[in-house]
DNA sequence: GCATTTAAACACG
DNA sequence: CGTGTTTAAATGC
């Protein structure tokens, strides 16, 4: 049995138990026959089965009471809370996401409790659980998926703000209206459709992002992927980007990700605004959805930016969480990442390859890849014409965005962007799909940095170290109007920059020469990660 | 009090 | 109907 039923289906539990993930060497997210052999049955079975198993309503107590006389386990299928199941469900899984339906699978293909449970009627309660602590726990985060009308996946957001529940900014009026509702009783409680609160559905009705339509685009494959979208949870929409996708990638390979949550804190500090990362994806997702318009690039840019993405998923995180404060720039480590796929830009296959399938850790393998190292010139046009398509994107989006258009403040930043061009445009362009080129190039730097084992030459690259942003961090949370003036600003930016042109490449230049690849690779995990 | 679990209502596609 | 979000109650620590 080697590892199939392994772990996971060890009967006993008991202890912790871990769940440990499935097999590896199956490819996860793939169809799975319906596991054959083992399937139910084979390893432990469920013994529970005794009368614990039916939880009843309210009575968890008494399963309770029968799971502890274990000795320490919490719930009848162990210690762990559904929180931290699912969460090893989405480690375990190579591209470190799962439907909700997979994590449903994991569940009862990993947790003995629940193996009979799997199918169809049993399975109530407990998968309600799953949603609602999905929905519930910040530390999830939930990015569209496009695929075959698959539902959404989900991730776990790096910096999981563990007790933090969903950051729910501040919703305007719901504290009273809570407590009403409690008064109201739930029976009767139902939302009128619009009505109170047009904003809230709306989010913006002219949408900037269609939803994109369909891509015709990628080959068929699985499910592709990509285009994940961070759902902005509570927070309706806040619009946009948030101007600073940093990233943090990190993913967890090496570590689950509860411990080196603690590590990350995202390195926007420089560009700061706080609040989830759900929005900038959004923003990103907005890219994709515009590119389509060139087939060979578009593709390419999907598959990089589908990348960034997930990358930047990671980044930042809410500080409504307590945790993270939200000044400690690290390093990004997405940077290498970004690089990464943007060196694979020759193949673009291979790319999404990585993304999709199962098997090859993902980052790992960009990791060592990373450098098919392109050579200057076709790094040098890559970039551009991905600044334009971003400065493109911007543009329509500045279309969408607010009209007044105000840099104020904002601008500092963007000033500072011309003198630290590259690092800079980054930073505050960010929301544009340019950034995903300016990454590229930045990312050598950066990986270099890294590699060097210096944060601080990142503290340098980052814009506004200087504490001009500081000052104003937009820790007040209104994001909103921050990040109208950041996407003015961007627009600007970019607009003016793809003028001049020659300050993009003049810069980059330089940067791209540097082939630093073998450092890249190590640099990548290891140096920055924390552990 | 807060965290979890469970249940349920409701919205959406 | 499955997915997601949210409210609420019970319970444990």
């Amino acid at each position: 049995m080697a590892e199939a039923g392994g772990a996971a289906a060890a009967p006993d539990i008991d202890p912790d138990f871990e769940p440990q993930s499935r097999p590896r060497s199956c490819t996860w997210p793939l169809p799975r026959p319906e596991l054959p052999a083992e399937t139910g049955g084979a390893a432990g079975a469920a013994e529970e089965s005794a009368g614990s198993a039916a939880p009843g309503p309210g009575r968890t107590e008494g399963a309770r009471a029968a799971a502890r006389k274990g000795g320490s386990r919490r719930n009848a299928w162990g210690n762990q809370s559904y929180a931290e199941l699912i969460s090893q469900a989405i480690e375990s899984a190579p591209e470190k996401r799962l439907t909700l339906a997979q994590i449903y699978e994991w569940m009862v293909r990993s947790v003995p409790y629940f193996k009979d449970k799997g199918d169809s009627n049993s399975s109530a309660g407990w998968k309600n659980s799953i949603r609602h602590n999905l929905s519930l726990h910040s530390k999830f985060i939930k990015v569209h998926n496009e695929a075959t009308g698959k539902s959404s996946w989900w991730m776990l957001n790096p910096e999981g703000g563990k007790s933090g529940k969903a950051p729910r900014r501040r919703a305007a009026s719901m504290d009273n209206s809570s407590k009403l509702s409690k008064v109201r009783g739930k029976a009767s409680r139902k939302k009128p459709p619009l009505q109170s609160a047009p904003e809230s559905t709306a989010d913006s009705p002219g949408s900037q992002f269609p939803k994109w339509p369909g891509s015709p685009s990628s080959r068929s494959n699985e499910d592709s992927d990509m285009w994940n979208t961070f759902r902005p949870r509570t927070s309706s929409n806040a619009s946009t980007i948030s101007a600073r996708l940093s990233p943090i990638l990190t993913e967890q390979d090496d570590l689950h990700d509860e411990e080196l949550l603690p590590s990350l804190v995202y390195s926007s500090a420089s560009s700061n605004v706080p609040p989830t990362v759900t929005e900038e994806l959004e923003l990103i997702d907005g890219l994709n959805l515009m590119s389509p318009s060139s087939s060979v690039l578009s593709s390419q840019q999907s598959a990089s930016s589908g990348q960034i993405q997930r990358d930047s998923s990671f980044s930042l995180r809410n500080a409504a969480g307590q945790t993270t404060t939200f000044g400690n720039s690290l390093f990004n480590p997405v940077d290498i990442s970004l690089q990464s796929s943007v060196s694979h830009f020759s193949s673009p296959q291979s790319l999404e390859a990585l993304l999709t399938s199962s098997s090859p850790p993902p980052r790992d393998v960009m990791m060592t890849q990373v450098d098919p190292v392109l050579p200057q010139t076709g790094n040098r046009m890559n970039s551009r014409t991905l600044l334009l398509l971003g400065g493109q994107a911007a543009q329509s989006k500045m279309s969408s965005g607010n009209p007044r258009g105000k840099p104020t403040e904002q601008q500092a930043e963007p000033v500072s962007a011309s003198v630290l061009p590259s690092t800079l445009s980054i930073v505050t362009s960010q929301n544009t799909a340019s950034i995903t080129s300016l990454k590229a190039p930045l990312s050598a730097t950066t990986a270099q940095s890294v590699q060097l084992g210096s944060p601080l030459l990142l503290s340098s690259a980052s814009p506004a170290p200087l504490g001009l942003n500081q000052d104003r961090l937009p820790i007040d949370l209104d994001i909103d109007m921050y990040m109208e003036d950041l996407e003015c600003d961007m627009d600007y930016i970019i607009n003016s920059e793809l003028m001049d042109g020659e300050g993009l490449d003049f810069n980059f230049e330089p940067i791209l020469s540097t082939p630093s690849y073998p450092s890249t690779s190590q640099a990548s995990n290891h140096t920055w990660v924390p552990s």
